[in-house]
DNA sequence: CTGAAAGCGCTAACAG
DNA sequence: CTGTTAGCGCTTTCAG
């Protein structure tokens, strides 16, 4: 069988621009030219540069590429947790879009880890072109340092001076305080999630904005870990002040939550109603099934590549607030109207 | 504030190696040396040069180096849908085996696409070491061709001559039909996942020699795509000839199935016990709790980057059988005793 | 142990 | 439109 004992290419002798040089009987930059500006090229010579290379199994080498044009076709995506069921759609996005624009899509998992996070970071800025920083748990400055040395982008987050593109908590939670109120609740608990979470901060302070014009009262207990087992553990502290509304940071944590309260003898939804955020695989899976604050999870991933490859490109950013994606609430089974 | 208006280095102009060669007073080769063979430096100058690297903020840049060894310390890893939960700690695994190596891990998603996954080949190939293919939907022959190429190996699939690291399936589908044997169910109805799954194969097998063994009937129904509301649709075609018993290809199809047969008019576990494979996120969290087949994912990920940053490395592969990994039956709520 | 020199494969001027 | 000539930043002989 041919090809199998390709002895002819030691080491990393594939086929380069000089052999399908020769073979056509052109300069190599023409062959370069033929690939990277096609218009610049006679277009019959461009066509048989193309058939031979084809035959040849002519693969640029990205690497030297690179070390050229100083652009790498790469760019990274980093995570705060890639099992966080939050970040699949979101990565799919992304990768899509990076696709889509012949990049390659680089993604490092920090598990909540700021040094984890520094650390990947460091191993990869010089890989790629460009960075989309998801849920990151890095300092505001941190992130500023690491948007000076490559196009950065931060995901779920606003940090002054870098691009972002963040979903709209504070409408959603507002939607989420309104249906609770509309059912009759009139006190709500937040289940708070990371203190190094941003949305965090945002959706607390939401809730309490969106509270006080709905004359509802508001209780914040945490911060725990966004699983669910960290919303089990708030149910203790929940109960020592029960309320029957209750809004969580994610909805891991709103299932952990109903968990906990079952085991305290608190049903879901006639003595609580729960509502948490992210509508991940899996909610309306429960019993019983989660009402949530939706966000187009694929469309925010596209979004920030799409807006990374821009800013890769050149372009300013036309504005400097973060590009906002809109939220949606989805109601299902966790919440019910107040039992008087 | 220093650094803000860094004109010294227009484009990709950052610190090289030449500049920390000025500075120290040595010749370049010595301070690429100084960090790719230390032992071959003086160690007084090998410890100023890494200083002076340091004030100097010089990183090597990986194209460059890449370029003269053939070596880029990247890895793929392409995987048939990042959404599917299994993935999440085997990719998890993967990252850490990476990263504890110095490598960075490059990911692919193909969604369950073959002529995607050649795609997404095609443009990771020439940047990376090695690959790691994840229950890959491309034919023996395309993954021979690409393993030709690169190190690679197969994950949840076995191909020959290609190293591969396998669940042992066959062991858990027995321990599953046991377990359903032992609990007085005499019929069995497999769940199939997608055809193009080489686990599907395994599973459907082994379930089929087991039920020779224990004489348990078994049929099959399928192939469905591997999702919830795959599974919710095998519901149907299961209760056209219903059985106690139900193993279905993954706890998705498993989840599904049982909101399916309770459509149906079927309760879980009292009329139907199922079990599912991958015992994901959510298995445990469903009603009732899903009763699976558990392989230990993480483990499964990082083992396979091992496996292909030794085969990097040089090392042949000593056997030519499949690295097989232990799976163990999680009994949880979904299976019960058959009511006579 | 260290310096000098020659490339890795590609792209980017610059002439023609 | 095409060929020639320099490198990109690093590693690797090969001398010394």
């Amino acid at each position: 069988m041919a090809g199998d004992h390709d002895n002819r290419r030691r080491h990393s002798g594939a086929v380069t621009i000089y052999d399908v040089a020769r073979e056509v009987g052109v300069a190599p930059s023409t062959v370069s030219r033929a690939f990277s500006r096609p218009g610049r090229v006679n277009a019959e010579t461009a066509e048989r540069i193309r058939r031979v290379a084809d035959e040849l199994g002519y693969r640029a080498n990205p690497m030297a590429r690179a070390l050229t044009t100083a652009r790498t076709s790469m760019v990274a995506m980093v995570t705060a947790d890639i099992t966080n069921p939050v970040f699949f759609e979101i990565i799919r996005g992304a990768d899509e879009a990076a696709s889509q624009a012949g990049y390659v899509m680089l993604l490092a998992d920090t598990q909540e880890s700021d040094r984890r996070e520094r650390d990947s970071l460091d191993r990869v800025v010089s890989n790629v072109d460009g960075i989309v920083l998801t849920s990151s748990r890095m300092s505001d400055s941190a992130i500023r340092m690491i948007a000076k040395q490559k196009p950065t982008i931060v995901l779920n987050r606003a940090v002054t001076d870098v691009p972002s593109v963040v979903t709209d908590d504070a409408r959603g939670v507002r939607r989420a305080a309104e249906h609770l109120g509309g059912y009759g609740h009139r006190a709500i608990t937040y289940i708070a999630g990371p203190e190094a979470s941003w949305a965090d901060g945002m959706r607390w302070r939401g809730l309490r904005e969106a509270a006080l014009e709905l004359e509802l009262t508001v209780r914040r207990v945490g911060p725990g870990v966004p699983t669910v087992d960290g919303g089990d553990a708030a149910a203790q502290r929940w109960s020592e002040h029960p309320t029957s509304g209750v809004i969580a940071y994610n909805a891991q944590m709103a299932i952990g939550f109903i968990r906990g309260a079952r085991a305290l003898g608190a049903q879901v939804p006639d003595e609580v109603s729960v509502i948490g955020f992210d509508n991940i695989f899996g909610a309306e899976l429960v019993t019983p099934p989660l009402t949530t604050v939706a966000a187009p999870l694929r469309a925010l991933g596209s979004t920030a590549v799409r807006t990374l490859l821009r800013l890769i490109g050149g372009k300013r950013m036309t504005t400097r607030r973060p590009l906002v994606v809109p939220t949606r609430l989805v109601v299902r089974g966790s919440t019910a109207r107040h039992q008087a």
